[in-house]
DNA sequence: GAGTTTGAAACT
DNA sequence: CAGTTTCAAACTC
C-alpha cells in the first residue's frame, strides 16, 4: 500500500480539510485566549509530553496539540486559530470533565490486565507509551501518538513524521484523516462522568460507550484488542462483535475482573458434597462443563482455547454456583439449555443460581452446622447423663468436655473452611490430620470422595494415599468408643439440615429455571440487556409467589444461627426437643 | 525477542 | 457499503 502521499499532493485540500477541523472542534467563538502573559513563554521541548487541562474542554471534545513548537502548552489547535495564538478552549456550560490535569489521552493503554483498582475514569495510561511504527511514518491512526494527538516522544517508530521537523506533513496527514473522519480526533469512548463500583465484585466499570463500537470476532471483547474492554466498558448496541463476552453479569468478564478474588475454597468445599447430595436426590448428574462448550465452540483455536481454559478456571474459583461442572449449575437443571442467556448472542451459561450463594452464606451454613453440633453434643449427653448419672459422672465431664473439643476443632475447620484467604490446602490437611472425633464409614467416604475431586483431582497416586490415611481414619473411628453416639447425633443433625439446605437450594433453582425459561420463550433478549436482569426478576417474582421476602440465602434457606441457638436453649433447658427442622 | 493473532484503519 | 489489505498493538511461546 503506498503509504508516502506527500504534502504536495494534499495541497489542493487543505482549505476543505482546515474548514472540517474546524467543524469537528467548534465554531472560533467557543474559543478564548489565554490569558495574556507578560512576556512570550519559551516553547517546549518538542519532543516532551505535552499536557492538556482536559477538565477545560466539553466532554466529547479531543483537542488537537499545537503544532508550532513555539507556542506552547498544549493550546487547542485549529487551522482556522493558530496564526490568532494559542488558544484554550472555554469551560463546557454544562458539563464539566472530573478528571484534573491528564496527559494527553491515548487510546491504548498499558499491557495490563484490568485490575480491581484500577482507575478506570481515567482510561488512558499515566505513562506515555512509545509507538512502534515502521510504515505509516506516524502520521495515520495506525499510530498510537498520531491518533492521540501528540509528538512521537522517544518511541521506537522507523522515519518518523509526527513531529516538529515535519510539520508540513503532520497538518497534511491531520487534515487527511479528518476529511476522512471528521471524529477521527474525537474520543472513541463517550464516557460519562458516571462509575459504578460493584462492592461485590470489586468491579469498577466506566458508565459509557464506545461511539463506533467494536468489530471483534475472535476476542470475545475480553482482551485488549477489543476497544471496549480496553476501555473498561462494557460492549454496546453500537458493537457488532461476535460472542461478546463483555456485557453485564458475563461470568467470564467477571472472572477476569476478580481473578484475584479466591473462593477456590468455598467453591471446593461445597463442590463435591453438595453435587453428591444433588445426584442422590433424583437430579441428573450429566456434566456438561463450560470449558468443553467452549472448546467444541472454537475447535482449533489454541489462543482461545487457552484464554477459554483460563477463563473458565477463574470461573470456577470465582463463581462456583454459576460455572462449576459439578455444582449446581447443570446437575439441578433438567435441561442446562434453559439455561442459556441469549443464546444467539451469548454462547455462555449462566446458572440459574449465579451470584445466589454468597461467601457469607457458607459461613451462616457453617456456622450452623457447629451450633448444631453442639445441640447434638448436649442433647446425647443429657441422655447420657441420666442413665448413668450416679455412676458415670467423671466419664460423663469427660465426654462433654471430649466433645466440647471436637466441636471446638470442627468449628476451627469449618472457620478454615469459610476463610477466603486461608489456603485451601492448608484447611484439607487440618481437616484430615486434626479431625481426631471419630467418623462414620459414610461420612469418611464422602470425604474421601471429597479429597479425591478436591484436591488429588484424578492422580491414582494422590488417590491411594488418600484412600490410605481415610481408611485408617475409619479404622480409628470404628475403634473409637469415645463418643460415638455424639457423633452420629451430630452427623445425623447437620447432614439432614444440610440436606435441607440443599433442598431448599434446588427448589430455589427449578423455580428460577422455570422462570429463566419462561421468560426465555417470551423473547430473547436483545444483545446487550444485562443478563442479570431476567434472573432478578425471576427471582423476585418467584420470591413473591413463593411468599420468600428475601432472595439471600442466609436468610431464605439457612436459619439464622440465632434461631438455632434459641433451639439449642431450649434443648438444654430440659424441653427434650430435639426436633430442629427450621424450615 | 521472535513469531502469531487480532481488529482497527486504510484501501479498493 | 462490503470486501480486502495494511498496520501495529496485543499476545504467545
Amino acid at each position: 500500500m503506498e503509504q508516502s502521499e506527500t504534502a504536495s499532493d494534499l495541497a489542493p485540500r487543505k482549505l476543505v480539510r482546515q474548514l472540517n477541523f474546524a467543524a469537528v472542534y467548534g465554531d472560533p467563538s467557543h474559543l478564548k485566549l489565554p490569558p495574556p502573559s507578560p512576556s512570550p513563554s519559551p516553547p517546549p521541548p518538542s519532543h516532551s509530553p505535552l499536557r492538556l487541562q482536559l477538565d477545560l474542554l466539553p466532554p466529547g471534545q479531543r483537542p488537537w496539540l499545537c503544532s508550532e513548537p513555539q507556542e506552547q502548552q498544549a493550546w487547542l489547535y485549529s487551522p482556522r486559530l493558530k496564526l490568532v495564538s494559542p488558544v484554550r478552549r472555554i469551560p463546557h456550560p454544562v458539563k464539566k470533565l472530573p478528571v484534573k490535569v491528564l496527559q494527553v489521552a491515548k487510546p491504548k493503554s498499558p499491557r495490563s490486565q484490568p485490575q480491581c483498582n484500577v482507575e478506570l475514569k481515567d482510561t488512558t495510561p499515566k505513562k506515555q507509551k512509545q509507538c512502534n511504527c515502521k510504515n505509516s511514518r506516524c502520521l495515520k491512526l495506525y499510530c498510537e501518538c498520531f491518533a492521540a494527538g501528540i509528538y512521537c516522544d522517544g518511541c521506537n517508530c522507523v522515519n518518523c513524521h509526527n513531529n516538529v521537523d515535519n510539520e508540513a506533513a503532520r497538518q497534511e496527514a491531520v487534515g487527511i484523516t479528518l476529511e476522512r473522519n471528521p471524529n477521527a480526533f474525537r474520543p472513541k469512548i463517550a464516557s460519562s462522568p458516571l462509575e459504578r463500583r460493584d462492592s461485590k465484585e470489586c468491579e469498577i466499570q466506566v458508565i459509557g460507550k464506545h461511539n463506533k463500537g467494536c468489530h471483534c470476532k475472535k476476542s470475545g471483547c475480553l482482551k485488549k484488542y477489543c476497544e471496549c474492554f480496553q476501555a473498561n466498558i462494557l460492549c454496546s448496541e453500537n458493537c457488532k462483535c461476535m460472542d461478546c463476552k463483555n456485557f453485564e453479569g458475563s461470568d467470564e468478564r467477571r472472572a477476569i475482573f476478580h481473578k484475584d478474588y479466591n473462593l477456590v475454597h468455598i467453591k471446593q468445599a461445597a463442590n463435591a458434597t453438595i453435587s453428591r447430595v444433588a445426584g442422590s436426590s433424583g437430579y441428573g448428574t450429566h456434566l456438561t462443563p463450560k470449558k468443553r462448550k467452549i472448546h467444541e465452540m472454537f475447535p482449533g483455536k489454541s489462543a482461545m482455547d487457552q484464554t477459554d481454559n483460563i477463563t473458565a478456571q477463574y470461573q470456577q474459583e470465582i463463581d462456583p454456583m454459576a460455572s462449576s461442572p459439578s455444582f449446581l449449575s447443570d446437575s439441578f437443571v433438567s435441561d442446562p439449555s434453559n439455561t442459556r442467556i441469549s443464546a444467539s448472542s451469548r454462547s455462555t451459561y449462566r446458572s440459574v443460581l449465579a451470584d445466589f450463594f454468597q461467601p457469607q452464606n457458607v459461613k451462616n451454613l457453617c456456622s450452623l452446622f457447629v451450633v448444631l453440633s453442639q445441640v447434638a453434643a448436649k442433647t446425647n449427653a443429657e441422655m447420657i447423663g441420666k442413665v448413668d448419672q450416679q455412676t458415670k459422672t467423671g466419664n460423663f465431664e469427660a465426654s462433654v468436655a471430649s466433645s466440647s473439643k471436637s466441636l471446638q476443632e470442627t468449628r476451627d475447620v469449618h472457620q478454615l473452611v469459610c476463610d477466603d484467604h486461608v489456603n485451601k490446602d492448608e484447611a484439607d490437611a487440618v481437616d484430615i490430620a486434626n479431625y481426631n472425633r471419630p467418623l462414620s464409614p459414610e461420612t469418611l467416604a464422602l470425604m474421601c470422595d471429597e479429597q479425591d475431586d478436591m484436591i488429588f483431582g484424578n492422580s491414582s497416586a494422590n488417590g491411594v494415599a488418600c484412600n490410605s490415611t481415610l481408611q485408617n481414619m475409619i479404622q480409628k473411628s470404628s475403634n473409637s468408643d469415645g463418643c460415638t453416639d455424639v457423633c452420629r447425633e451430630q452427623e445425623r443433625l447437620i447432614l439432614t439440615k444440610f440436606l435441607d439446605v440443599l433442598r431448599g437450594l434446588v427448589t430455589h433453582g427449578s423455580i428460577k429455571e422455570t422462570m429463566c425459561s419462561s421468560s426465555t420463550k417470551k423473547g430473547e433478549r436483545s444483545k446487550k440487556e444485562p443478563a442479570d436482569n431476567a434472573n432478578i426478576g425471576a427471582e423476585t417474582n418467584v420470591g413473591r409467589e413463593k411468599g420468600i421476602h428475601n432472595n439471600s440465602f442466609g436468610n431464605y434457606l439457612i436459619p439464622s444461627v440465632t434461631k438455632i441457638s434459641q433451639t439449642n436453649y431450649a434443648v438444654t433447658n430440659g424441653h427434650g426437643n430435639n426436633d430442629l427442622s427450621l424450615t
